[in-house]
DNA sequence: TATTATTGCTATATTATATAGCAATAATAG
DNA sequence: CTATTATTGCTATATAATATAGCAATAATA
């Protein structure tokens, strides 16, 4: 068989979202966050957990508490992600006071963080490489000032 | 108790992932989605639920293979959720051979598509309103053609 | 010292999305 | 026409991210 089915379909396909940034915005984020969870998994390593990972090797010995507010990551959601790089050997606690501890990389978390590093650097490339630089700088900056807005409200 | 508590975290908060962009665009579809999905909620719908309805209405008689495709929904969930439209009373499929059906819009599907507008364009507004025209067409044109890069490969 | 706020946590629910595989049917090749 | 292949829709199931409610322990404050 060597062409394909016709499915015969005379229906007007106009995507009716085209006009939304949202919408944009959503199929982008999806599209670039499952290349990324594709190469981190090669790691072992979720997308959350990379963000948590990147952001404890820049705050050495913040409080998850700390970290989550950052990242946008709720504390009932902190508790089991922390756990679990823990449980890999990536982070410990160091006791802050009764209830709390600074998270720290572990050496093997460090060296994963490298690792992480590259990956996302790589799928920055693989998925926004072929803008010229204006256009990728001019991203950023509205990416950032919409964020800025909507985060901070 | 008039000031808030001192957490004395003498942590650097340098957030690492402040240059990538698709770091930027997660978040900024993170928040501008849940802030969609608040407001549909009134409606009983849920976000990929008004994509769907809205592409339904734009394309009336299409067969959910097709909606599915062009949404970046896959078939075994546009099975489930087709199926809750239709338990809605929101859409109906009429048989176009042995195994597929045209989806239309029910009167009230198509009366719900017309407040999923609205509260989707609201939510522009919301998120994304304090851009000027310049920086929102220069972002919906970049947008687009990350979209097809990334989409159509 | 009493009150309030915080921190971390458990349990649980929802949404979106992913894969594997099946049965029925349609399209195509020979 | 018949055999093969592709499609369509579907079920079952799994995973990731994220949401709420509520609890216990502790810290900060009045």
């Amino acid at each position: 068989m060597k062409t394909k089915l016709n499915p015969s379909q005379k229906v007007e396909t106009v995507n009716p979202l085209e006009p939304y940034l949202g919408y944009h915005l959503r199929r982008i984020s999806a599209a670039s966050m499952a290349s990324l969870a594709f190469s981190l998994n090669e790691l072992g390593i979720r997308p959350s957990e990379s963000t948590v990972i990147l952001f404890a090797k820049a705050s050495p010995g913040a409080r998850q508490s700390l970290i989550g507010k950052h990242l946008g990551i709720r504390r009932a959601n902190m508790a089991p992600l922390i756990a679990g790089l823990e449980a890999k050997g990536l982070c410990r606690k160091d006791a802050l006071d009764g209830r709390s501890s600074g998270i720290r990389l572990t050496k093997a978390g460090l060296s994963c963080a490298t690792k992480i590093e590259l990956k996302i650097e790589e799928n920055e490339e693989r998925c926004f490489g072929r803008l010229n630089e204006r256009d990728r700088n001019s991203l950023i900056k509205i990416v950032s000032t919409i964020n800025l807005e909507l985060l901070s409200a």
